[in-house]
RNA sequence: GGAACGAUGGCAGAGCGGCCAAAUGCAUCCGCCUUGAAAGCGGAAGGGUUCACGCCCCGGGGGUUCAAAUCCCUCUCGUUCCGCCA
């Protein structure tokens, strides 16, 4: 949520600022906003102005009462009593104002860094880094797509994920589930040096879903459990986002570094149909965030570490990847500023995005009610946010057998993963650790 | 799932319907004392909103009343006991 406070001392600069995200109706609701917060400041005052006679009138009658003046004290409850009236009245419209209020505050997206590249679309996002580690040519073993390799090899059993749950779910088997498990490991470890271990929740309340975006705008895209008003979370983002909600932070607590590897969830409402094959898309899978609660001047340099870290992580792998930054047409409703890292796949011949790391600025902390105070000074300060994905599952594991595959349709594991894979180096097709293929 | 009790400031914990933004203790901060510290003594200090006056905040919501931390209803959460359970 954007501070309404801006809307007072600077519509147009707020105007400004969202034009760059493109549309126009946007600008509509601020304006909306503008006049509905004027209002509400209207009632406001006349509301108190009453509360404050009343409050006055209540003491005389206690002090009326005390010293006996009965008949006078009748009087003045009289007066009281029709003050409350009114008071009713405005109370009631200044709550129908102040929701109405918040509907649209809720939907409006945050402010662009004046830094973020300006851009109408996912083609203007530009390199910042790349690629790395691309060769002049792939071999033709390479170009083939993850699904059938890996369904050859019985470590990818989509159909009978689709006979549990349906479509767009997926099923690692055999080296390739130790795999999958494996990558969150090396994120985990990858971090651990600066950042708090955690295992959240992953079914949250409609409030925590709220603070961090998803809700009310993109209530589709999120599964919810109606009888306990539970979500599954999208991502640990929303957990860990919340964590702090409604707290108050000492500065020396910050920046609060947290990760956590958790499943995440989504309806993929919009996207039905598009990269149903393979690990492209799917509607449940791991992934290793990390996260920090930051003061303002700490975020710009947060922000950079941690996609030095994210980059670090897939770069370790071995594969080609490149760094987009987000354009101002393309970022989230949330997101102040945001950088992308990309890792390519051969065998689909795409770019995969298999991290996004964003700084939030104030906009989730307002949501949530993460403030923190400074040592000298009076009252308390919104937090900064910034998470990104240390590493996302699916489509690193995708990109890695079809980077990988060998001329006899076996995987190479990378170096970095060996530790964790049990002492498997390769994925062989008759490797005695798959106990049953699937039915093709 | 059933029953009982509970929810007040950073923590602990008082609080007759009006004199309660709220005692007291601990913790914190600032002085004095001291070579320095501790102890002792004195003082300061909640949050939100407003240009300000003011208004709001005692778990959330609703009600009674001229007036609610205080009375009533309800929800949530917590503790204990019972049941069930990985």
């Amino acid at each position: 949520m954007i501070d309404v406070r801006l809307l007072r001392s600077d519509l147009a600069g707020v105007h400004a600022a969202l034009a760059r995200r493109g549309g126009t109706e946007v600008l509509d609701q601020v304006d909306l906003a503008a006049r509905l917060d004027q209002r509400l400041r209207d009632i406001t005052a006349q509301r108190d102005d009453i509360r404050h006679q009343v409050n006055d009138l209540s003491k005389q009658v206690g002090q009326l009462r005390k010293a006996g003046e009965s008949a006078a004290a009748e009087g003045v409850m009289a007066t009281s009593r029709d003050l409350g009236e009114t008071e009713r009245t405005l109370a009631a419209e200044h709550l129908d104002v102040s929701e109405q209020l918040r509907q649209i505050l809720l939907r409006i997206p945050n402010l662009p860094h004046p830094d973020a590249p300006d851009g109408a679309g996912e083609a203007d996002n530009p390199l910042v880094k790349g690629p790395v580690n691309m060769p002049a040519e792939f071999a033709e073993h390479q170009r083939v797509p993850h699904w059938e390799t890996a369904t050859a090899l019985g470590i990818l059993d989509n159909e009978r994920a689709t006979k549990i749950s349906g479509a767009m779910f997926t099923m690692q088997r055999g080296l390739g589930a130790t795999m999958a498990r494996a990558l969150c490991q090396l994120a985990l470890d990858n971090n651990a040096d600066a950042f708090e271990e955690v295992r959240p929740p992953t079914l949250v309340t409609t409030a925590t879903l709220t603070a961090t975006g998803q809700l009310p705008k993109f209530a589709d895209d999120a599964y919810s459990i109606e009888r306990d008003d539970l979500w599954a979370i999208p991502t640990a983002e929303v957990p860990l986002t919340s964590l702090y909600a409604g707290e108050v932070l000492d500065d020396t607590d910050l920046p609060a570094r947290m990760m956590a590897q958790t499943s995440c969830f989504r309806r993929e409402a919009g996207s039905a149909g598009r990269d149903t094959r393979g690990m492209l898309r799917t509607h449940e899978f791991d992934k290793v965030e990390i996260l920090a609660v930051a003061m303002p001047e700490q975020a710009a340099v947060l922000l950079d570490e941690m996609v030095v870290r994210a980059e670090r992580t897939i770069a370790s792998l071995g594969m080609p990847y490149r760094i987009v930054e987000i354009c101002t047409g393309d970022m989230g409703q949330s997101h102040y500023r945001s950088f992308d890292i990309e890792v390519y796949a051969p065998g689909c011949d795409k770019w995969l995005e298999v991290s996004s790391i964003s700084w939030f600025s104030d906009y989730q902390a307002r949501r949530a009610d993460i403030r923190f105070r400074r040592p000298l000074a009076r009252g308390t300060e919104i937090a900064h946010t910034l998470n990104g994905s240390a590493l996302a599952v699916p489509r690193v594991w995708a990109a890695i057998i079809e980077n990988f595959r060998q001329p006899d349709g076996s995987v190479a594991i990378p170096r970095v993963l060996h530790p964790y894979m049990r002492g498997a180096t390769v994925i062989q097709p008759k490797d005695p650790a798959q106990a049953m293929t699937g039915p093709t």
